[in-house]
RNA sequence: GCCCGGAUGGUGGAAUCGGUAGACACAGGGGACUUAAAAUCCCCCGGCUAUUGCAGCCGUGACGGUUCAAGUCCGUCUCCGGGCACCA
């Protein structure tokens, strides 16, 4: 063996070995226990970033660690390859987005392979290509003829200028990211899948879900929004428009009686009525056009209301409430209409005082609570008892709820109901880089989705971007086509990016499949996914359409389960300090870390930053996530040349636990390489001294009963670590200690001890062998295994081994540690007690003080109560 | 604004079910080896007080509460991060 750790031949040597044995490949085996492990796909933006790394590390730990408890192990991995960024990519370097992405899917497939994940790339796929795409198309049209598909208009940000569409991301500050014009709301008639319909299913199952985080389902289940409410009807004191109701919807109808005035959206209907009338009115609707469709945008703007003239009438009093119209009011959200309680509603009493509407307080504290209540400050907001609302004064939320919500139903002006928050799911987008909608628009006016056998509408690759329009749209030639001996126009928008991942998972269990969009064999075998990684940023949108897509594709007999993926862990994202310099025109201009020196006060704060190369004194710009448009990304690459993949594998998973935010220093990465050359040095020296005799268990001394103690201790608490709570940062501190115990009792001198030592090698190197696969690979050989170690089998814990005849416990004399005792560790409580008190150090407190209280805690510690005499 | 998280030494973090705060590392300091450097090995390393030695007090973002015992539970607040439906 050689003596010194050579990362590069080491890789090379594992990488090989895997390579050519195909080692990762796998197919269906009823025989075995399945696991399918599976990360979050990769947009291929242009080469890895270190949020990369770590989310593939997590996935490739956790699939090597069940691999070596016997399962047959699919993690595979693909392209997520439709996207915004590939057109923008286009545009600035007048190449087509297909041939920019497949030459982005080649390099980082290289640097995949680099850090030696252990991935089937058998089954690689990107979604750009027609046969995974038609097959959503087909599933599209599934859902059309099923009516879960249907189109309606809906609002986008609209770029007067350019005359295109805005995603959010390119609406900054108002403005078009492109020519700097104000973005205007525009209403265009688009695709929707009716998620709404399975709310209920996708709200029950999430108590199917034992092995995801609470977090993530807390965030599913407020996004989902059930509520118990009551739909009810105001009259109009004169119907307009044809309109002589307004619909709206409450959760709190014990606040109906005090109703101050009513609100509509600009788009409402009746608004735009009025406004025909009324040009400051008209004035007022345009204005609320210019805003972007985002919702914390429209949250954070000042509220802005305007009365319409109209008068509504109370349903309960009759008394005459005037109608406003109100900026914050959505037409898409509900009917587009709300009621105002501004007593009991933060934001109706924020717009009462702005706009002098009155407020009139109808619930107080119920008697004995503690709440605040004064209307001059803020509302009111907490359930409570009726007041000032006659024959519903003293009711309580519950009983105001009922009473008031049954008088409503008896005049036939209201019903209970049940409503989410969720809205439906909108798909289309009228951009090039997609999967085509395939649905035709006939002559006579008929829209039909393209009949299977004409699937898939492929996207032409060759194209030319001129950064404004989608090069479909203006593309006359793919537009039109003819069927049943019809002329017919295509649809020329193309599919939201989330659909294609939701449903990538599925189709990695037959990637290849040509008769459909799933082989039921496989998908059945391979399904759910039993671990699922990936950011928490997913936490809702992706997570969430991929659930529902996995229920349709059941309703559809593609899939046999409820649900897609079985556990769930969310990583947190990977920072590094950014530095950038103030130009002259303001804009700021960022330093890559790696070119900056600073210094830190002794908190760690940076309190100085000065570029390297220049000596100029740069703007600090906090500890954000890495990325390309900060310039803090560490390239993965460059750590991966210099120190080998399994030392960049070891910093990502050592330095803080999977779902914690990670903040990047390159010194502590140094450290890691350490602990793999110690690891490298103990084995070697281990092999140097000798060979080992059998291990004889009964026949150890001391010494090596504290080793092998510490072995099987090791093994016990990694092995948890990997399995159940997913801490590997702690897993790998656990085989540090183990490693510092060997070199502390290290005697190389007799060959039972040599049997002891390699028993406690060969187990640090199974449990760091997920990890850090390379080194282990060759170590294992190294240290006489006549199997390579992806084929070993988990070690197991020796239950004998861990025995103590006696434990350290901690005496404590009014919660303060005063002595530590050394005590059997079968010591029962009186036992404990007795010597706790018998201590010299305890009874330095104890003495002249009166025991009140003894509370001992088998194998932890006593702690004695005391007080003055 | 709304929903969900987080905050522990100089730094990353550990403390798993309310039971000894700071495991394991990084950085730093001291020493050994070396002509020297690198590498390696050994020692110290939360703050304050005391010190020949023993030791004592404080300390987990802030304030308050529950408990024999709180980093952990409850309440209020501050700051930081994620999401908010067209970034992925």
């Amino acid at each position: 063996m050689e003596e010194l750790y050579h990362h590069a031949l080491v890789d090379a040597e594992a990488q090989e070995y895997w390579e050519t044995h195909k080692s990762f490949e796998v197919s269906e085996d009823p025989n075995r226990e399945k696991f399918y492990c599976l990360s979050m796909f990769p947009y291929p933006s242009g080469r890895l970033h270190m949020g990369h790394v770590r989310n593939y590390t997590i996935t490739d730990v956790i699939a090597r660690y069940q691999r070596m408890q016997g399962k047959n192990v699919l993690h595979p991995m693909g392209w997520d390859a439709f996207g915004l960024p590939a057109e923008n990519a286009a545009i600035q370097n007048r190449a087509a987005p297909a041939a920019w992405t497949y030459s982005n899917t080649d390099y980082m497939r290289e640097q995949l392979r680099a850090l030696g994940f252990g991935l089937d790339w058998s089954r690689e796929f990107a979604t750009c290509k027609p046969d995974y795409y038609r097959w959503e198309q087909w599933f599209f049209t599934r859902l059309y003829d099923k009516g879960l598909a249907y189109k309606k208009v809906s609002a986008v940000n609209w770029c007067p200028n350019d005359q295109t569409v805005l995603a959010n991301e390119q609406v900054v500050d108002g403005r078009c990211w492109r020519c700097d014009s104000e973005v205007e709301r525009k209403e265009i008639p688009q695709w929707f899948i009716k998620i709404t319909a399975y709310a209920d299913e996708l709200l029950r199952d999430l108590d199917q879900l034992e092995e995801w985080p609470e977090q993530v389902k807390t965030m599913q289940r407020n996004w989902i929004g059930k509520s118990r409410g009551v739909e009810m009807s105001f009259d109009l004191a004169s119907p307009t428009a044809g309109i002589d109701q307004m619909h709206i919807y409450t959760t709190r109808p014990d606040t109906l009686m005090g109703v101050t005035y009513m609100c509509l959206a600009a788009e409402h209907p009746l608004a735009l009525a009025m406004a025909e009338t009324n040009p400051s009115l008209a004035e007022f609707i345009s204005q609320c056009k210019s805003q972007s469709v985002a919702e914390a945008h429209m949250a954070a703007m000042e509220k802005k209301g305007m009365d319409s003239g109209l008068k509504a009438i109370h349903p309960l009093t009759g008394k005459v409430l005037p109608v406003w119209v109100a900026n914050y009011v959505l037409m898409e959200y509900g009917s587009g209409a709300v009621m105002a309680v501004p007593a009991h509603d933060q934001r109706d009493w924020e717009f009462a005082k702005q706009y002098q509407l009155p407020i009139e307080q109808v619930v107080e504290p119920e008697p004995g609570s503690k709440a605040s209540c004064d209307m001059d400050r803020e509302a009111f907001v907490d359930k409570g008892v009726l007041v000032n609302s006659g024959e519903f004064d003293g009711l309580s939320f519950p009983q105001a709820f009922d009473a008031i919500a049954k008088k409503l139903e008896s005049q036939g002006r209201g019903k209970v109901t049940t409503h989410y928050r969720l809205r439906d799911w909108g798909v289309s987008r009228q951009r090039y880089w997609g999967a085509p909608i395939p649905m035709l628009y006939l002559e006579d006016g008929r829209e039909i989705p393209v009949p299977a056998d004409r699937l898939p509408v492929l996207l032409p690759e060759d194209v030319v971007m001129d950064g404004v329009q989608s090069p479909l749209k203006k593309d006359e030639k793919w537009r039109r086509t003819e069927i049943d001996g019809q002329q017919a126009e295509r649809d020329t928008d193309t599919f939201d990016t989330f659909m294609e991942s939701s449903w990538y998972y599925a189709r990695f269990t037959c990637p290849h499949f040509a008769e459909g969009m799933l082989d039921k064999k496989a998908a059945d075998y391979w399904l759910p996914v039993d671990q699922y990684v990936g950011g928490i940023e997913h936490a809702i949108l992706h997570l969430l359409y991929a659930r529902f897509f996995h229920k349709l594709m059941r309703d559809e007999g593609l899939v046999e389960c409820d649900e897609p993926f079985k556990r769930l862990l969310c990583q947190g994202m990977v920072l590094a300090n950014s530095f950038y310099r103030l130009n002259d025109n303001g804009t700021r201009e960022w330093i890559s870390p790696q070119e900056v020196d600073f210094e830190k006060d002794d908190k760690g704060k940076i309190t100085k930053a000065v570029h390297a190369a220049t000596g100029e004194v740069l703007e600090i710009g906090g500890t954000v996530k890495m990325s390309k448009s900060k310039n803090n990304g560490i390239d993965p690459q460059v750590i991966v040349d210099k120190f080998g993949a399994d030392t960049v594998r070891l910093y990502t998973m050592f330095t803080s636990p999977p779902d914690q935010t990670l903040e990047w220093t390159d010194s502590a990465v140094e450290g890691s390489y350490r602990f793999l050359r110690k690891l490298w040095k103990a084995v070697h020296t281990h092999l140097q001294a000798g060979t080992p005799a059998p291990l004889n268990k009964d026949k150890l001394d001391p010494k090596q009963t504290d080793l092998r103690r510490k072995t099987h201790e090791t093994i016990a608490k990694v092995s948890d670590d990997y399995g159940r709570r997913q801490t590997f940062n702690t897993a790998i501190a656990a085989v540090m200690e183990l490693l510092n115990e060997v070199n502390r009792l290290a005697d190389r001198s007799t060959p039972e001890n040599l049997a002891v030592e390699r028993e406690a090698l060969q187990s640090a190197v199974l449990l760091l062998a997920p990890i850090v696969p390379h080194i282990c690979h060759h170590l294992w050989q190294q240290l006489g295994a006549d199997q390579p170690i992806i084929d070993a089998p988990w070690p197991q814990v020796d239950e004998t081994a861990l025995a103590r005849s006696e434990i350290q416990i901690a005496v404590q004399v009014n919660g303060k540690v005063r002595a530590q005792l050394t005590i059997p560790a079968d010591a029962d409580k009186p036992t404990m007690e007795a010597a706790a008190q018998a201590d010299a150090r305890v009874q330095k407190f104890t003495e002249g003080m009166q025991v009140a209280k003894v509370i001992a805690v088998p194998g932890k510690l006593v702690n004695i109560v005391v007080k003055p005499r």
